[in-house]
Order: structure tokens, then C-alpha cells, then sequence
DNA sequence: AAAATTTTTTCATATTTATTCCTCCTTTTG
DNA sequence: CAAAAGGAGGAATAAATATGAAAAAATTTT
């Protein structure tokens, strides 16, 4: 039902202009979808949609970059399974990873483009992460082990 | 100081990831520009920034296709320059526009690209929009009647 | 340079969106 | 099969964002 009512969003943006993700459940609604406004806030995470600024009020799109909802969840789950500890000096991260996996965690952490990150290096277990400064590490890594949970 | 306010803010979201306009104000007041969430808000709007989904937490970014900020505003202010009144009959919906301006609002019209507007046809001073049918009609020619003020 | 007009901003809220906690299913496992 | 485990969704609510009205600041006019 959920992967149905997913495409039916998909569907239903590229149809009309959709403000709101109340107007978003109304129209799942009479479509047969009896789902409350707290679901549409799910799907639309979880399809990367976005709310675009248009003449007169803006509005839920795709993302034109095909590829790319997919690639969200997917990044976060290989994070979260070989990463097991996030902690920082200085104005760096250091990750320990389960064995051989440093560099699958690395390429996922440059994946993710945050202009914070300077760079990373890999070793077998381990991630080396090095920011800006020392405040930045500590930001990055609360959010680093956010992503654990 | 809002144009100066306006280029910090690009840069700002370049180079750290920003998930909420509180965020962004902070960034801001560091830089010296003292401002509330409510004068971010405005500004996000006008600059179009989009908010995206991203592997732990979501981001405010500049859209990628250039120009398309700039356009927003001008395609709202020719509109409502040019158009005196809006109505609808059926499925359909009739705009008055000074003499000689129905076409460049039906430019404008075409432009938003909303899905909803099947088609247009524009005399010298009237503008007939064509809809899928009389609700939507009802509904577009409120939001147009909304862009008037 | 005072007055008038327009623009920008804030404060206080309204509106919209995300999340927490709980329940109900479905699937897996012993 | 029963218990455990995990996902999905709703209700309530927290968090984030947008907006109306008034004030302040900037600009233009007289």
C-alpha cells in the first residue's frame, strides 16, 4: 500500500500544484488513500520531494536529479551499519569502523557533500575526518552519531 | 544591507550546512547582519532557496538552475500589472487585461507551468484559460485573483 | 529639510511540517 | 504456534516556517 500510495504522490505533484501536504492527503483521499497529514510528512522525506518557490505560492516537486531518492536512504544504512564509534579532537573526527570497512564509510561520508568536511582519510577500521575547526568537529560528529541511532 | 544580507546568505549555505532558518539567523548575526527568522524567511523566499533531503538531516540550497530566482518575481509583478480582473464560467476562466496586454499575460500564464492550466488564448485585452474542468477552475482563478493584491 | 511615500523589519501569531509515542499488523524465529 | 521483532500509521504535540500589522528605516517629493 505504501509503495502504491507513494507513486500516486509521484502522480498527483506532477498533476497539479500541490501547496501543502494537507492538500497533498486531501487528494490521496478521494483518490482511496486514507492516510492524515503526519504519513504525507513520511513520503515526502523519504522521496526527497521539494518545495519550490513559483509565481503565486510554491509547491511540491520531484527532484530532477533521477537516481538521487534512492540513493539517500541507502547512504544513511551502509553508514549506520559500518560505522560503531564517532568521536573528535581538535578539528578532527576520528570514526572506527567494523574491519575493512573504513573505506566504504569514507566514500559514504563524501557522498554526502557536507561543505564542513575538508576531507577524509581511510584506513582499515578507521576514518580520519578533518574539518574547519574544532567547534565544526563537534557539530559534525553530534550529527555523525545522530545518524547511528 | 539587504541585498549585502541576501549575497551572505548564498555563500553562507555554500559552505555549511544550514537546516533551519534559527540556524541561519545565528550564522548571520555572526556576520553582523542582525536579523530575525521572520526576515530569513522572506529572504529564503526571494532567493528560492530550496530545503533538500540529505543523509542525516535536510539542507537549505540555492536551486540549480540559474536565472529562475530572478524570473519568480518579475513573471508575479507583470501579471498583476497587467491584469485588471479575473473570472471564470464552467471550466474555464476569463481575465481582463489593459489593452494590448492579454498576450504578455498569457506569457506569463505559460510560464508558471502550472499542471492544471490545460491551455490559453489570448486576445488583445482578455485571456481565456482553459481547465480540466469547474472546481479547478474556481480554484486557479481564486489563486490568480490572489496574485492580484 | 520636512513631509510623504515606499521598503524593510520586527513582534506576535497562524500555519505548516516533523516527531514522539503508541497501537496494530506482518514477518521471523525458536 | 507463541513470542519476539520490525514496520507502518495515527493522534497528539513539538518544531519550524510564513504572515499580518505595526513600527522603523530608507527614499523620494515638495
Amino acid at each position: 500500500m505504501k509503495q502504491k500510495r507513494q507513486n500516486a504522490i509521484l502522480k498527483i505533484i506532477e498533476e497539479m500544484c500541490i501547496r501543502t501536504q494537507d492538500e497533498l492527503s486531501d487528494q490521496l483521499q478521494r483518490r482511496g488513500f486514507d492516510v492524515t497529514q503526519a504519513t504525507v510528512s513520511r513520503d515526502i522525506k523519504e522521496l526527497c520531494l521539494l518545495k519550490k518557490q513559483t509565481a503565486g505560492g510554491s509547491r511540491y516537486t520531484a527532484p530532477e536529479k533521477e537516481g538521487f531518492r534512492e540513493s539517500v536512504g541507502k547512504v544513511h544504512s551502509i553508514f549506520q551499519s559500518a560505522v560503531k564509534t564517532v568521536d573528535y579532537a581538535m578539528h578532527t573526527i576520528v570514526i572506527r569502523t567494523l574491519a575493512g570497512m573504513a573505506d566504504a564509510a569514507a566514500i559514504t561520508l563524501e557522498s554526502m557533500e557536507w561543505p564542513e568536511i575538508l576531507g577524509t582519510i581511510a584506513g582499515d577500521d578507521t576514518v580520519l575526518v578533518i574539518l574547519r575547526d574544532a567547534e565544526t568537529a563537534k557539530m559534525i560528529a553530534d550529527r555523525l552519531s545522530g545518524m547511528l541511532k
